[in-house]
DNA sequence: AGTTAAACGAGATTCAATCTCAATTAAATT
DNA sequence: AATTTAATTGAGATTGAATCTCGTTTAACT
């Protein structure tokens, strides 16, 4: 399955005439390898432990590529740092982050997708792209 | 009314042991004075063509103190810049972004925050802020 | 008016992200 | 398989918003 995935970014790879290089695709292995939310500097950390050493410039190179073509998707949870997950399965869903630990969850609501496309439309607006973040404390977190 | 405000501005600096300087009653007022929702340096450049200059370190530190006492919000339009709107009627609203020119419409679904808090909920979750951003073309943008 | 702690301003610093450019390398061509 | 060439890489410089530093100024209490 994860051959089936890196087979795919190979292919888009060339049909974009783009060069599959060891290190575009250590990057999608690294970033495929979790379902944890990271930032790019994350992943070029974890990238070096592994002693696949890639610099950071090509890690948001690479990430960018990533995000462009749909295999990644990416949040910000407001810190000022891009977070990227895998997205090999796209099913829209949104997040629920802990304020304190960090800790996210995902969920997912078609109730509230279908009002966004009500509320877009009743502005005339062609909708792209929707944001929506649920910030709070986790059980683990409430008290302190 | 924007007097009334101010005087309310005032009577938090004060009953928080703040001082109530110029420079702070200036970047409150130019914050109010519009309903657009302009960054840290726009609001500093305002005030600097009006002749009331105020250091940009200070309207950073300003405007943390107006999100702090809920005198403005805060939203993220993921370009690396917060943009603040003041928050004189503390009515909850969401933003519809057009990624082409940026211009910001706002609006308040009551049933999609209704079912934000039945997420939280069933996660465990004690809800403290939500960000929900819809992005899209506006009508005069969707032909290019 | 005098005192004092808070606030200010100018410029330095931080940090994620992007850019530069010389060296490397994938892959198309012969 | 060797050559060509254009894309890619890496190291380090740069950018830009936001924050911090620290000497000077000032609000506000006595």
């Amino acid at each position: 399955m994860a051959d089936k995935n890196l087979q795919k970014f190979k292919d888009v790879l060339r049909s974009e005439h783009l060069k599959v290089t060891p290190q575009r695709l250590a990057v999608f292995e690294e970033v495929c390898s979790t379902d944890e939310h990271r930032d790019a500097d994350d992943i070029y950390l974890s990238l070096k432990q592994e002693g696949k050493a890639v610099s950071r410039a090509t890690v948001y190179r690479t990430v960018d590529l990533l995000l462009k073509y749909n295999f990644v998707s990416r949040i910000d949870i407001e810190d000022g740092k891009w977070r990227y997950e895998h997205w090999l399965d796209c099913t829209r869903h949104d997040h629920l982050i802990c304020v304190r630990c960090g800790n996210i969850v995902e969920f997912s609501d078609k109730n509230i997708q279908i009002r966004e496309k009500r509320i877009a439309k009743s502005f005339d607006y062609t909708l792209v792209r929707h944001v929506l973040n649920l910030f709070g404390y986790c059980s683990d977190c409430r008290g302190k």
